[in-house]
DNA sequence: ATAGTATGTTACCGATCGGTAACATCCCGT
DNA sequence: ACGGGATGTTACCGATCGGTAACATACTAT
């Protein structure tokens, strides 16, 4: 759907849905007898989102089976990746709850519900990882995740990246050598 | 201005001038004797908003003077605080990011000026504490401002601000035992 | 009391938007 | 060739919104 890219650009409210049929490359009338509204639309575009980051987590779970630490680093260099193509505008699902204030918005409970399994995949990954407080750690990674995106308006989306690739890297280091201190007493 | 919590609550856009003007206990004739247009009402709420985060800089600078980490920790607790009291939609400023995509709209312009300044406050705080890579620490600082209040969402309030503190006591701890090594070797 | 200023009221304008009806057209299988 | 389902076109509806004009009212200072 090339029609996001208005909504990400442009904001969803800010887009009509004669432009997104344009952006399709068909009209308004065609549009509708696939959609039933202009909300379903949406909820539908945030599905793709969704979809597309789960399927993130399946190959990078795929490609680290076994190993959550580097999974977590893995996962901070995608989305410093990420971050050095976006230049401009935050993060998609980040502006959609913005714009869609709506508590029974069905997009909004997508997104809510992607969001908790986010945090919940990322606990599980501290807990596997092994580190010291995992709900901590995690909270900690889900925070930069989520501000990452926000504040690369400030300081810069690749500065932003690199620093949090360095961070990830530093936490599974320190705990590394945490766990290694404790064995050492304990042994 | 209590009409702020219209745009806050319900989105910029998604509130009417007729219903700002109801909030603020006027009409809507009224209002535009004072602003000339809804661009320039929101404006105006944002400058309010950015004002009073800056005397709070002010404030938090007053009552930990020369004590740089002190003021850090500070205000990690009044973040925290402000998380506790939220409960539900996020930042204030960084919903009105996404809901004004115009890079031109001069709201835009106010608020990334503030990010700008919030930032290169915290780098320099950072310094001033002696933290080893001030860059570093202050892009963590300030992803996790950013981060804190959109994943409260899928986290819980209370539990991320709770964590952001323990964090940031951590940061410092570390960073003084950092410190007094590195003495220790050069003593 | 009066003049002048700030505020309230009503009605309206033009534009935009989400959504629909009716009809024309195209494409494809048979 | 033909028939039918999918797609395109145009025009429109009702609602909402930002913004304004014209006029009425309330308040305040002298």
């Amino acid at each position: 759907m090339a029609a996001g890219d208005l909504f990400h650009k442009q904001g969803i409210r800010g887009v009509g849905v004669e432009a997104i049929a344009e952006a399709a490359q068909t009209n308004k009338m065609t549009l509708y007898r696939y959609f039933a509204s202009k909300d379903e639309l949406i909820t539908e575009w945030v599905r793709g989102i969704v979809a597309h980051k789960e399927e993130g987590w399946k190959d990078l779970d795929a490609r680290h089976r076994g190993d959550p630490e580097g999974q977590l680093q893995d996962w901070s260099r995608r989305t410093a990746a990420q971050l050095r193509a976006m230049e401009e505008r935050g993060s998609a699902l980040g502006n959609a709850f913005a714009e869609l204030p709506d508590p029974n918005h069905p997009a909004r409970r997508v997104m809510k519900e992607h969001k908790l399994r986010a945090h919940k995949r990322v606990v599980r990954l501290c807990k596997a990882a092994g580190f010291q407080d995992p709900a901590l750690s995690a909270d900690l990674f889900s925070m930069m995740l989520e501000g990452a995106h926000s504040c690369g308006q400030s300081v810069g989306m690749r500065q932003i990246g690199e620093h949090l690739v360095r961070v990830v890297d530093l936490m599974i280091e320190n705990s590394r050598q945490q766990r290694a201190e404790r064995a050492q007493r304990a042994g």
